[in-house]
DNA sequence: GCCGAGAATGAACCCACGTTCATTCTCGGC
DNA sequence: GCCGAGAATGAACGTGGGTTCATTCTCGGC
């Protein structure tokens, strides 16, 4: 009578899988939890029961609710990361404006811009304020993408015939960035990826000309 | 040997104040505990602690926590939207130019970057995705405020040489101020109110090169 | 001066949630 | 096939925190 089913619906075996895969698993439960009812209010059993696993597992892969808490922080900053520097360390662009471009595309494609993605950012962002932890991995992570970024804009700055003040073009970047986010976050009605996509290009455009053809 | 003090520091009587002094005490000694310990971990013993007063009168005044975090976002957006008011709808600036530095002025003013201020700004965002309350309150806080940006910037739009995409230029530069505004959060030590002034001002002169005089 | 309305207090209550741990189960090595 | 390591479970525990409410206090009207 024992039915035999890929993921085990309704099997009562026990399943046993190897430290990380667990992780992973919370840590993706964790964000679903997070976008549907808030950082403030998930709670252990909330994540567990959307992970599909018991009680008791999160305390033995994280020890503290808070302990998953950062690691799903971390999880998120680093995955940004790394798709950033996959684009502006590549080696295999014909020309900076076309790595411009395919900057832009990574950063209002679906896989970033995705509701449950930019939901736990910002939520994280939200308590940085009041928790060090965060608040250093968040600023890590933003150093990090605005050093690759400033790289870029520098390249494309002295393509350009007037001189281009790169450390405020670049801030002015990010921030343009962040708000879009933002507002394609909590207004998703009034602003498209596509919207945005248009007013990161025309900020673009205005400060490097050149880049127009 | 009863020390008579205008607070009554450490006076045992008991003072009576009308509900909107006391509301307003609790939603500022909110905002402190927010800016403080985060929206998700502040308690009603803190809150009421902090304002100096008895644990059971936010339920007096407020019925219930919800209540007091919701009136708080509704005061801080508030503040802001009649701030920006006050300079959008004033009749009495010489030209659209001064009209738009006062603007510029205001957002980076002392009173609106306050970093207890921001804290709770960013706070409630972050929780915004999943109460659909603060999601409206921010939802049209925000509304409010970029219709008559977008009204300002039509009026300088007229002015320029060529055509200005009205609506993309208004987009962008909300989102620019709110990435400013998030960087001046988190990165303080980095990113300071002139500087993001003085980014901002490069964005508009990018967009309407006639208010460069 | 007295009284009633309602502002203010804080001890007590209760529940939700993080954490613990005794027990059960799985798997690889021998 | 047996055994030990350790992965997984979920009932139970303790506590922190929101809410209640009986009581006390203040003030304005008469």
């Amino acid at each position: 009578m024992q039915t035999k089913t890929i993921d085990s619906v309704a099997g009562k075996k026990r399943v046993i899988l190897p430290r990380a895969v667990r992780r992973q698993q919370l840590i993706l439960a964790t964000m679903r939890c997070i976008s549907k009812v808030g950082l403030s209010s998930v709670t252990m059993a909330q994540v567990t029961k959307e992970a599909g696993l018991s009680r008791g597992i999160a305390n033995l892969h994280f020890e503290r609710k808070e302990n998953l808490l950062i690691e799903t922080l971390r999880f998120v900053t680093d995955e940004y990361n790394r798709g950033q520097a996959d684009i502006l360390n590549a080696a295999n662009f014909s020309s900076a404006s076309e790595q411009l471009a395919a900057l832009v595309q990574f950063q209002f494609s679906r896989s970033v811009t995705e509701a449950t993605k930019m939901a736990v950012w910002f939520a994280f962002y939200g308590e940085a304020t009041s928790r060090p932890t965060y608040q250093k991995i968040c600023a890590d992570s933003d150093a990090r993408a605005a050093r690759s970024v400033r790289a870029l804009f520098t390249q494309l700055g002295a393509m350009q015939q007037a001189a281009v003040n790169v450390g405020a073009v670049t801030d002015g970047y990010i921030a343009l960035i962040d708000g879009l986010w933002l507002n394609l976050l909590l207004a998703p009605k009034k602003m498209t990826r596509a919207k945005a996509k248009r007013v990161a290009w025309t900020f673009l455009e205005g400060v490097f000309p050149s880049i127009k053809a």
